[in-house]
DNA sequence: CTGTTAGCGCCTTCAG
DNA sequence: CTGAAGGCGCTAACAG
């Protein structure tokens, strides 16, 4: 029972050409030895009939299938969903189909998923991992198992594989740097679970700059927790309820940051003035909010295209050798830090 | 030159088994007659080995491929990711793959895009087409080659085929009756481009409640463009300059009202007592920023949803009679049609 | 440079 | 109820 409607396969561009499937199937490929004139002929006749390989059956013969897969968390936010933009351009360009998967930030449903993934029509994956996530084993199964493995933003120790990721360290950095110049000295940090590396990351370069500039660390301004809004918004409330209250927020996200805002706008505190925040992405909502957002830009959509561009590389060559590429970020200093 | 890894196939299983390759088929799509046992045995080793089909291979034999394609505009705004993210959830359940395309709002990339659409390994498009686009044609002949299309939010007229949409002339309505309600009786609407059948609908909502409460249509309050934050901005500005100002502002959409409040609030003139602002799409900056935007509600989640089931349930039968479903939004009052 | 043959993993007649 | 055989569209040896 095959499609019913008038697929034209190469076996039509053959007949009509009066040459064997093998040769339009070279000629098509650009590959072997074929006569130029016969090129043409198939080549030209092929796009006559509107000819359009299907990947099915060369995923069949030779186990590429033109798909790739990314698995994210989410894509409701403006990170995700410009680095999936990133992505799918150079896919598109280069003829590949973009599969989407979703975690919604769950552990368990990351593993089910990975555990599900139909290989058999996946050429590789690209993917940011969940939350906690320590899907360790799975990662390098599947890689193994002959699935190049590209992670970007969020990734997983212990894998032997490429990373795209921007410059957590220094990002975070310059965010704390950026505070203390402007005056500020009890400076907490929102952030997310400390399992992530991400986490770490930001983490390493807040504590980084507090110390290149002799100011006390203060394990009561480090909150752990999600990465949403609201995270940012309970994080805040706590920080605020503590005896010595911090006078600058600088947090993991521009998510939390804004949740922070939302918090201190309903204390009634002064943002900029009172205590200072300082968030990390440039969500264009930064620049909308008031007062607007001071953050680091994180260059999502190169992240995106360059760990796309990655993935297909190494879908060239049967071994290929991991890489990691750190794009920076760029401070953008607006209202939410001016005293 | 096939996988070289460990792909697991339903020949294996039959071998180890001692039964027959056809058996293994049969049993695991629970069709034909299979005894139970038989089908227990085959069941269970399956799930041991880790069998998972190839749907290159099934796609070939049977034109079934499992997946189906998104095609629109873009993914970095609050409405179209949600309504990925309700779409991927059904087909993942379903065991259906999503492949995206993105058009970036343009007609000529849609286009593109639809001529070379890999059919072969789609079962099924779900679409919202880009701005202007008239791409009846090329729709209609995709359908008729057998792959059914279902369109969501921004559809083309004159396809024979199912919709999923939000009640776009009711929210319009509703919107400007508020407006109206709060005591505003100069109410301008800037909008979409003229051909697109939901900047018809709005208009028309907006319209009619003009016309329902004896205030006059003014055409030179209506303004066309594109649906981005800038177009709001830029279309707010016109409206300032002409002779007789508005003294309220029903957006299409979410984005283009915080464009025309970032050009009142640069203008100074304050939001809600001096010019009232409405949107459309209840994106979650609308309850963050300041003043906080009133807005018609779009069940995103809900569209991706229920356009994924209506596409799949088309997928089962040879022939479909095509839905139009349509879906009621629901209108937030805040700050910014406050007087 | 080109044609022939076999086979990828699976489903579907057609025989038992 | 089950097995054998053929083929989906394409590529990859193997011969010329």
């Amino acid at each position: 029972m095959r499609r019913p409607f008038n697929t034209i396969t190469i076996r039509d561009v053959a007949q009509s050409l009066n040459i064997s499937i093998s040769t339009v199937s070279r000629a098509l490929r650009d590959t072997y030895d074929v006569s130029q004139t016969t090129r043409q002929k198939v080549l030209e006749k092929a796009s006559e009939l509107n000819y359009k390989p299907n990947y099915s059956a060369i995923g069949l013969v030779q186990g590429k299938t033109h798909n790739i897969s990314i698995i994210l968390p989410l894509v409701t936010n403006y990170y995700f969903s410009t680095v999936i933009t990133g992505i799918q351009q150079v896919a598109y360009n280069r003829d590949y189909n973009v599969i989407l998967y979703l975690t919604n930030d769950s552990q368990e449903k990351e593993l089910q998923i990975i555990q599900n993934l139909p290989l058999g029509c996946l050429d590789g994956l690209l993917v940011s991992t969940s939350f906690r996530s320590n899907a360790f084993g799975h990662y390098q199964k599947i890689i193994k198992e002959g699935s190049p493995v590209v992670f970007f933003d969020r990734s997983v120790d212990g894998v032997h594989t490429s990373r795209v990721l921007q410059d957590d360290f220094n990002g975070a950095y310059q965010a704390t740097e950026h505070l203390i110049a402007s005056g500020y000295t009890k400076i907490a940090h929102i952030t997310g679970p400390k399992e992530m590396i991400i986490t770490q990351k930001r983490l390493a370069g807040y504590r980084q700059a507090l110390r290149r500039y002799k100011l006390p660390l203060n394990d009561k301004w480090v909150i752990h927790s999600g990465f949403s809004q609201e995270c940012g918004e309970q994080d805040t409330l706590h920080l605020l309820e503590g005896g010595s209250k911090p006078d600058a927020i600088f947090a993991i996200n521009d998510r939390k940051a804004i949740g922070a805002m939302v918090a201190l706008k309903k204390k009634n505190i002064r943002i900029g003035t009172q205590i200072g925040v300082a968030g990390f992405t440039n969500d264009p909502i930064s620049g909308i909010i008031s007062p607007t957002l001071t953050t680091v830009a994180e260059p999502a959509f190169e992240i995106g295209k360059i760990s796309c561009e990655l993935l297909l590389k190494h879908l060239q060559k049967k071994y290929f050798e991991p890489e990691e590429i750190i794009l920076p970020g760029k401070l953008y200093i607006r209202e939410s830090t001016m005293r």
